[in-house]
DNA sequence: AAATCATATTGACAACTATCGATATGCTTG
DNA sequence: CAAGCATATCGATAGTTGTCAATATGATTT
């Protein structure tokens, strides 16, 4: 199924910041809490929840609630997700948007 | 050589805009120039100027003046250069961050 | 149930972003 | 060189972002 660019930006939107893309990678070798993620910022509590809602709501990382913690850990198909479509959008295809007629001008359809 | 992740925060906010992917998408099988690329958004002129600004300054867009025209392309080396970052920081590795003592808390050095 | 610990939400604010119309710059062509 | 085309810059503006302190919520422990 197609997707729209649209479709992708709030994944990368929540990867264009210097304290999250340092999280992505903290999580990339597994599961961490949120205070074991705040020890290695200095930034405060309530910043880090913004970050850490902002990462779970584009899906790129999933949180579960775990008594008083919560536990995060990253969703690998979502960022494999957006990989293949940077990869997609990079490359030249049979289907290329810069192929197609220029009159489908509203023609948002991507990878 | 090692890298920060500031240093990937200007492209990634460059590729964070839906107008932007589509313009990428629509070099990715050659060169194109700004009013060939307006045609196919419904933005003003000026507005197009300032997105080109963003991608070529972010390096994700060569911008070559030929006469009056400007021609673009899209810069190979480094969206790959994204797309490496990305499937580093999103997989385990050795060096990974999380496997760091505690106490060097300051280490921005990533993939 | 009161105190404490972990996390989320709120309100405020400065900085940044995307957009436009108007205007400037720079090249080409009559 | 004047007119016109292609692109860039400027100034204004509404919306978004990242940050904090303060406070709220929700779970655990005493």
């Amino acid at each position: 199924m197609k997707h729209s660019y649209a479709d992708y930006v709030p994944a990368i939107k929540a990867m264009s910041d210097e304290t999250r893309l340092k999280i992505i990678d903290m999580l990339s070798c597994g599961e961490m809490c949120a205070c074991d993620i705040l020890e290695e910022f200095s930034i405060s509590q309530s910043t880090l929840s913004y970050h850490m809602k902002i990462l779970s709501e584009s899906g790129l990382v999933n949180a579960v609630r775990d008594g008083a913690w919560m536990r995060y850990t990253l969703n690998k198909e979502k960022t494999d997700e957006v990989i293949d479509f940077f990869t997609c959008i990079t490359n030249d295809k049979e289907d290329c948007i810069c192929k197609k007629s220029k009159n489908k001008k509203s023609d948002n359809q991507c990878c």
